[in-house]
DNA sequence: CGGTCTGGGATAAGCC
DNA sequence: GGGCTTATCCCAGACC
């Protein structure tokens, strides 16, 4: 592929990501850059699939539209399970819920809790239940008062039978102590992601951009550096769901 | 003393 | 069907 079908791409991608920045009010939490927008075109069926598109992303090319791009950027999301606000935007704007359903339904590995838990710290909505208390560190804590909610939550989202409860839920974390992924903290209901866990969710290959999107930024808080990567909550939520994969 | 939290053995469930 | 991983159930003890 050449440069400059690589910079129409590559513009077409971070384009379509303003878009969805400002339907998301701020919540987006990617920054788009070269790779990602590499991984973005791998994924896009269009362009993929496409021989009139195939390295060439003319404006006027219906196959290639705005609409087509956000709702493939949008598409990526999901399929990178990125905040929720996403799915409602592109839900909203653009995607088929049942095209939703189906993706976060079917040919997924299961949804773990850890994962789960890290898809609550980054929503905004269940601060309620679960904040961070050192992000640097990987450091959570459960809010005593909706801790309950948030197992109920998962019991739910996993399809229980019977209602989850935060005893129950805490008995997993304390297996993931086992493994190594999240450890308890000498602290009521505190834990903590481990290093290795951390390490795996930095996203090297975001480097060279300093800025990124934060869906529940406080009001003191500030957007993060890459210097504070591995404190930010952000790449979790873009990136657990490769957290399986030893390989990504 | 009671409620909450934590720790751990046993076992179910799902996947390969 | 067996082995492995993960989640769930249940009980006991510590702590406030």
């Amino acid at each position: 592929m050449a440069c400059s079908e690589q910079d129409k791409l590559g513009q077409a991608f971070e384009d379509a990501f303003d878009v969805l920045r400002q339907h998301s009010a701020g919540n987006l939490q990617y920054a788009p850059d070269y790779k990602n927008y590499l991984v973005f075109i791998n994924h896009c069926a269009q362009v993929r699939g496409s021989p009139s598109c195939l390295g060439v992303l003319p404006a006027e090319e219906p196959a290639c539209t705005w609409k087509a791009i956000i709702n493939n950027v949008a598409d990526y999301c999901v399929e990178a399970n990125i905040h929720p606000s996403l799915q409602n935007v592109a839900e909203n704007q653009l995607m088929q819920p049942a095209a939703l359903q189906q993706k976060v339904g079917k040919g997924r590995k299961k949804l773990r809790l850890f994962e789960y838990l890290l898809e609550s710290l980054c929503n905004p909505e269940m601060a309620s239940c679960i904040q961070w208390v050192d992000r640097s560190k990987g450091i959570f804590q459960f809010v005593s008062k909706n801790k309950e909610r948030l197992a109920e939550l998962w019991g739910e989202r996993k399809g229980n039978r019977k209602t989850m409860t935060y005893q129950k839920m805490a008995r997993a974390l304390r297996n993931y102590g086992r493994t190594g992924e999240i450890i308890k903290i000498r602290r009521k209901l505190t834990y903590q992601f481990s290093e290795a866990i951390l390490q795996r969710l930095s996203p090297s290959y975001f480097l060279g951009k300093e800025v990124f999107y934060s869906p529940c930024v406080q009001p003191e808080q500030e957007y993060l550096g890459l210097n504070n990567w591995n404190a930010s909550y952000n790449h979790p939520c873009a990136n657990y769901h490769e957290l399986s994969d030893p390989d990504c």
